[in-house]
RNA sequence: UGGGGUGUGGCCAAGCUGGUUAAGGCACAUGGUUUUGAUCCAUGCAUUCCCAGGUUCGAGUCCUGGCACCCCAGCCA
């Protein structure tokens, strides 16, 4: 590997604390956090972010990262996800140490700032219905005009809240909200709620509270509290921030946190609102939200991405306030890169013709010596079995090949990869015409793949023994959708309609070299000239690992035969 | 003139207080190596930085005026 091969290290959150740094701001400290929500499973965008926050923890000296679970909205939270969360961000190699938080945790302390709040007249319990509130709020280019329960006491205002506490009023009866300017250009600055009644149980604190802080209130005194220097969020919450700024100014907090704003993660052919990954959950148009297809992180783990591919691509695409739209190529670049580095190399054919080798001695096996990583010999080598019946990939033969079709047709000399030079002399075809056995003879001279009389071939193919061979699953999995655009407005129709119908092609029995027979689950191997494999972890078995295509080699044959 | 943002090659993206030939990656193209049409290597790929004026010896970087796109009217985050 090249070192200092990390690119694009300079960005402008990096500048910004650098900056800091110079000024000796915050005591010279770096500290930020990773804040979901507990309501879903973690996608590639928030791999950015988690990149994003953790990377600048461990850039800076003495920096740190806290995970946080933003979990002020109990309807849709649950368990299951702060522990999948938790999952995810250490298989992408990140540490929180003993720092995993959750807003929940700060109820009280949230509590008692809001009835410091109230004392100042900063805020007010406001009876007015979710309509009228509305109503009330006014437009874009209008203001709006004031709550009529506006200039209640600070007392009234401290009993009322009291008593939402203690579950006197039901969902929706009142509210607590800042005071702060109803004719404000920025809407989230005309009197925000700041407590709403909700009389659900919180997954973790039970039914302890009927009243739960918004994420505005308390994502800002979450931070100052763990004594965050720079809380970065996406773009969406920029109008938010003079609301971060101003709770912050109000209360007798620890400390300010600089809210940073950078532009969410858009990849093509890919949709990542939570919405609609979970439509496609429920719905079953995959098998989870771990089907290999899917952009969540334990999708693309079960698909065999890996944690150190994933974080380069984080790292290559950048960080701006730029709205911008990824490749999905450059992902799978990435992994390609990474796996081409890591992997071992076999032999597997998916779409089985068999070749009968007829000079070949009858029952006989040899054993042939292979390297399992070309330009890596620390990584050893295997034997494989050669036998006078092998299967080789339908499309490695052609009756009538094009100009430029190294591979086999009839008459023609291929080399089998570590073994011997073949030719063709024969092509049996079924009644329907079908090809379904290629007869060839082999040129013992050439064992291990050269000629000794200097004679070269042009093509090499792969092959698996006939009688040696493992059957097993395969599943080649393409991208989930077919156009770069699936969820944009422009197109009539509904973004589920762009779906691949062809994203996940199954064969049942394709013929593996057997050292695969102990492949591990998660193990991940080269198919020579076809593609990355892993061994899937939730359906395989002993003694029959299956495998899921993670993604195609370059084919560069595919570029030339469509000129 | 409701407010807040963003505009550098096909896709990303560096570019500090204006100063010689506008980084780098991806993609693409061509050539070389190769027992994977893989990998690897080499070369090429923006007279120009949304547009129009202006300031300056000199502007992607400063000023003025336009244009385009994104976000905001949850008791979601």
């Amino acid at each position: 590997m090249s070192e200092n091969a990390n690119p694009a290290t300079s960005n402008f959150i990096r500048n910004i604390i650098d900056a800091d740094l110079k000024q000796n701001k915050n005591d010279g400290r770096v500290h930020t956090r990773f804040p979901p929500e507990p309501n879903g499973y973690l996608h590639i965008g928030h791999a950015k972010s988690i990149c994003l926050n953790f990377g600048i923890a461990e850039a800076y000296p003495g920096g740190l990262c806290n995970l946080r679970f933003d979990d002020t909205n109990p309807e849709k939270e649950d368990v299951e996800y702060t522990d999948s969360i938790q999952n995810d961000v250490k298989w992408l190699g990140f540490d929180w140490g003993d720092r995993l938080f959750y807003a929940s945790d700060y109820y009280e302390q949230l509590f008692d700032y809001a009835k410091n709040l109230i004392r100042d007249g900063k805020a007010y319990v406001c009876h007015l219905s979710a309509d009228e509130t509305r109503e009330y709020r006014g437009t874009l280019t209008e203001p709006g005009k004031p709550s009529p329960y506006r200039d209640r006491s600070a007392a009234e205002n401290l009993d009322l809240f009291d008593r939402m506490r203690a579950g006197e009023f039901e969902e929706g009866e009142c509210l607590l909200r800042a005071k702060i300017d109803m004719a404000a250009p920025n809407m989230n600055m005309r009197d925000p709620a700041i407590y709403r009644i909700r009389k659900v149980a919180h997954h973790r604190t039970g039914n302890d509270w009927c009243i739960y802080p918004m994420y505005d209130y308390t994502h800002c005194v979450s931070d100052a509290l763990e004594g965050i220097t720079h809380s970065l969020c996406t773009l969406e919450f920029e109008d938010h921030r003079p609301l971060y700024d101003w709770f912050l100014d109000q209360l007798p907090v620890p400390c300010h946190p600089q809210q940073i704003e950078f532009a969410r993660l858009n990849l093509n052919y890919t949709v990542t609102s939570k919405r609609k990954l979970n439509e496609l959950v429920t719905h079953k148009y995959v098998s989870g939200w771990d089907d290999p297809r899917m952009p969540t992180i334990v999708g693309m783990r079960r698909r065999g991405y890996t944690p150190e591919a994933i974080r380069d691509f984080c790292d290559r695409i950048g960080l701006t306030k730029n709205d911008t739209v990824i490749d999905v190529g450059v992902l799978e670049n990435c992994v390609r890169e990474d796996l081409d580095r890591r992997t071992r190399r076999v032999l597997a054919v998916l779409d089985p013709l068999k070749v009968v080798i007829e000079n070949y001695p009858e029952g006989d096996t040899e054993y042939l010596d292979a390297p399992y990583h070309p330009n890596n010999p620390d990584m050893g080598q295997r034997q494989l079995p050669f036998s006078k019946e092998i299967y080789i990939e339908q499309s490695d033969f052609m009756e009538d090949p094009p100009k430029k079709f190294f591979r086999l047709g009839p008459g023609r000399e291929v080399r089998l990869r570590y073994a011997y030079f073949i030719t063709c002399n024969e092509v049996i075809k079924d009644n329907a015409g079908n090809i379904i056995e290629l007869r060839c003879t082999y040129d013992p001279e050439t064992k291990g793949g050269n000629a000794p009389d200097g004679r070269k071939v042009k093509g090499t193919i792969h092959w698996v023994s006939a009688e040696h061979a493992l059957k097993t699953e395969v599943r080649l999995y393409d991208r989930l959708f077919n156009d770069p655009k699936p969820d944009s407005n422009r197109h009539e129709q509904d973004w589920k309609d762009f779906l691949n119908t062809e994203s996940i092609q199954l064969i049942k029995e394709a013929c593996l070299e057997p050292s695969l027979l102990h492949a591990k689950q998660e193990d991940s191997f080269q198919f020579e000239r076809t593609g990355y494999f892993c061994v899937d972890k939730k359906d395989s078995v002993n003694g029959k690992p299956v495998f899921n295509r993670t993604v195609t080699l370059r084919d560069s044959w595919a570029k030339e035969k469509n000129k």
